[in-house]
RNA sequence: GGCCCGAUAGCUCAGUCGGUAGAGCAGUGGAUUGAAAAUUCACGUGUCGGCGGUUCAAAUCCGUCUCGGGCCA
């Protein structure tokens, strides 16, 4: 089934899909080590409320980047990818094969096509940027770079936002950049393995109603009462607004529960979504 | 037992003077290379609780029954 023990293998899913189960027997089967590619079991404290694999979970297999991160420090999608590639060329240096496991698309994208020669993003910009009505932005973008502008959303204020970061932090049109990007990763896929785990809905959102009432009664909610700096970033934890209002009292705790729930099933469709496209992944149906 | 209020989309509800119904949430599909567990776009037919009546026309008015909730006994 694999002919090349020394390449990283990508163990993808939507969240609640059983990922860590799952990596760890190809860890078994093709010698090797487990690396994160979740942007949130990256961070210290929140281990509960980002579903991280247990101790007793890892068993006997070496796992990587996870809890490495103070949650007070913001982490992109670039970033991620410098602290993961050293660990990858690491293990492959070892002979063993990377178990590359996480639910974080964008993550992924980057570990298997590399970062863009795209700017980093600019708090000040983007602070600045927030201050501005959408319809200035659209404008300024279609100033700039038109092309960027008829390719972009341009109801997503964000994606706006980062297409007129890149012209202006670069000097150059985004659009420019991001075709050299396009043609030059445009063949990478064929060369990748992996697969992505396929559930059915019902059994999905059971799985994701099982793991929520597991999270808030095994310690999520003092992982929450417990974190007091934490980074504009780590906030947006799926769990963490809604823990907090059940801790200020605004909610009950079915509620949050439900809640949590709710985001919990919507960041799982977007995530197939996202592996849908990724044509090389082969499917795993659970 | 009597009286009152309610029953409309999976849920919470809106619906004017009668002209066969629409919001939010949920759900589904999509976009997405440095905020991504983020952000964003699109998608709304349902015995208007049942039966009968009035009317050219009933979610809307009348009667009755059923089921909730409340008040009085």
């Amino acid at each position: 089934m694999v002919d090349c023990p020394r390449a990283p293998f990508y163990v993808c899913g939507p969240t609640a899909s059983g990922k860590s189960a799952l990596a760890l027997e190809y860890a078994h089967k093709l010698d090797g080590e487990i690396v994160n590619a979740d942007a949130f079991q990256l961070y210290r404290g929140i281990e509960t409320l980002s579903a991280a694999p247990s101790p007793a979970e890892q068993g006997d297999i070496p796992h990587h980047l996870y809890s490495q991160l103070d949650p007070a420090i913001a982490i992109d999608a670039g970033r991620y990818c410098l602290l993961a590639q050293p660990v990858i060329t690491e293990i492959l240096s070892r002979g063993k094969t990377p178990i590359i496991t996480g639910g974080s698309g964008l993550y992924l994208k980057f570990l298997t096509h590399g970062p863009s020669p795209l700017p980093v993003g600019n708090a000040a910009l983007r602070s600045e940027f927030e201050s501005q009505p959408l319809a200035y932005l659209v404008a300024q973008l279609t100033k700039i770079d038109p092309l960027e502008a008829s390719r972009t959303s341009l109801e997503n204020r964000r994606f706006v936002s980062r297409a007129l970061e890149i012209c202006i932090l670069s000097g150059s049109k985004a659009s420019d950049l991001r075709d050299g990007w396009e043609a030059k990763t445009a063949n990478i896929s064929s060369s990748l393995r992996g697969i992505v785990i396929q559930r059915s809905r019902p059994d999905l959102h059971a799985r994701i109603a099982q793991r929520t009432k597991m999270m808030m009664e095994c310690g999520a909610i003092e992982e929450v009462a417990n974190l007091s700096d934490v980074s504009a970033n780590c906030e947006k934890a799926i769990g963490f607004r809604e823990i907090r209002a059940l801790l200020r009292g605004e909610i009950d705790r079915a509620h949050c529960e439900e809640l949590i729930n709710a985001a919990t099933r919507q960041y799982a469709k977007r995530q197939e979504t996202w592996f849908r496209r990724e044509a090389w992944l082969e499917i795993s149906r659970a």
